[in-house]
DNA sequence: CGAGTACCCTGTTGGC
DNA sequence: TGCCAACAGGGTACTC
C-alpha cells in the first residue's frame, strides 16, 4: 500500500524511464482503471496517442506526467496522465513481449520500441486520467494541500488551520487538505514519536505540540525515503518491478501484542475510522481533551 | 463550510 | 478441509 515516499520512489524511476518518450499506443485493459477519466477509456487513449511525456510530478500520493501539446514535443503542457496508485497500484516498466500481469489494467507503448509502460492494480482503488493543468497542478488536485516533503510546505500554516479544527489529531493528520500525503501507517508512527494519543483534541492542542507530531510526519516519511521507499507487503513493487524493502522498523503500526521500543508497554490496536490504530497505551495515553 | 460516515474492490487471513 | 466474515485503506460522495 503506497504512501508518499513509495510514490516519490515511482516518481523518481518515471522521471528516468519514461520522460521524454512519446505515446505510440494505449491500451486500457479494465475499464475502471480510467473511470476517472471523463471520456471513458476509448477518449482516454486517442488523447494519448502521439503525445510526448515531459516529466513526472507529484502531490501528496498524486503522480503525473505533463505532457506537451498537440503542437510537439517543444510546446508548454497543458495537460497530463493523472495517477493514483490507490492500495494496490504499481506502474511497472517492462520490455515490449513481456507476459502480461494478472491485473495489468492500462498499457502504454512508445514509438521508440522500448520498455512499456503498464499500471497494473489488483484492487482497483487506484487509476488513470488525462487532465488539464491549472498553473502545472491537475485540476483534480488543486485541493490537495502542499505535501511535508514540499519545500513549500507551510509548516506555522499548517499548526494554525489544525488548531482551527475541532476534531481529534489522526483524523486531522489523515485529511488531505490539510497536508497531504500522509495515511494510516505514517500517520500512527508520527503519534508514537510525538507521544500523542489519536484523539487529542486539535484546537486545545499546544501550538509546540502541533509541531511536534508535523516534524515527526516528516521524519519519519524522510527516513522511509532515504531507505528508498518502504513497504508493507507484496503488492507494492517500485517502477521497475522491483520489490520494495520490507525491513524498515516500524514502531507501532501492525505490532499489536508487541513490547514498545521506547518502555516495553504491549502496543494495542483499536478500531477507529473503520481502520486499525495502533499505539503504545503508556507512551500515548488517552488524552483528558479527546475528540474523534 | 466543517465534521463524520458509507462505500468502492478483491485477495488474504483466521475462526469455526 | 471448507466456508465465510473480517480485513487491508485513500479518496469521493454523501448526510447532517
Amino acid at each position: 500500500m503506497p504512501e508518499l515516499p513509495e510514490v516519490e520512489v515511482v516518481r523518481r524511476g518515471l522521471a528516468r524511464w519514461v520522460a521524454g518518450r512519446t505515446v505510440a499506443a494505449v491500451e486500457v485493459t479494465h475499464p475502471r482503471a480510467v473511470r476517472r477519466h471523463p471520456g471513458g477509456d476509448a477518449d482516454f487513449a486517442a488523447r494519448l496517442r502521439g503525445r510526448t511525456l515531459t516529466g513526472a510530478s507529484r502531490r501528496g500520493k498524486y503522480l503525473w506526467l505533463p505532457m506537451a501539446g498537440p503542437g510537439g514535443p517543444g510546446s508548454q503542457p497543458d495537460e497530463a496522465v493523472l495517477a493514483h496508485l490507490g492500495m494496490s497500484g504499481q506502474l511497472l516498466v517492462r520490455p515490449p513481449g513481456s507476459p502480461d500481469e494478472t491485473h495489468l489494467r492500462v498499457r502504454f507503448a512508445f514509438t521508440d520500441d522500448g520498455p512499456e509502460l503498464r499500471f497494473v492494480d489488483q484492487r482497483t482503488f487506484g487509476g488513470l486520467a488525462v487532465v488539464d493543468l491549472v498553473d502545472g497542478v491537475p485540476e483534480p488536485v488543486a485541493h490537495i494541500g502542499r505535501d511535508p516533503l514540499d519545500p513549500d510546505f507551510d509548516d506555522e500554516a499548517w499548526v494554525a488551520a489544525l488548531r482551527r479544527r475541532r476534531t481529534g489529531l489522526k483524523r486531522a493528520l489523515l485529511d488531505q487538505s490539510l497536508a497531504s500525503g500522509i495515511g494510516n501507517i505514517y500517520a500512527d508512527e508520527a503519534l508514537w514519536q510525538a507521544r500523542l494519543h489519536w484523539a487529542r483534541a486539535t484546537d486545545t492542542l499546544p501550538k509546540p505540540k502541533a509541531r511536534l507530531v508535523m516534524d515527526a510526519a516528516r521524519a519519519v516519511m524522510v527516513e522511509a525515503l532515504e531507505a528508498g521507499g518502504t513497504s508493507f507487503d507484496s503488492l507494492y513493487v517500485n517502477v521497475n518491478g522491483e520489490s520494495g524493502y520490507f525491513d524498515r522498523r516500524l514502531h507501532v503500526y501492525g505490532r499489536t501484542g508487541e513490547p514498545c521500543d521506547r518502555c516495553g508497554s504491549l502496543i494495542v490496536r483499536e478500531a477507529f475510522m473503520n481502520r486499525s490504530s495502533f499505539r503504545c497505551p503508556h507512551c500515548q495515553p488517552r488524552p483528558r481533551q479527546a475528540r474523534w
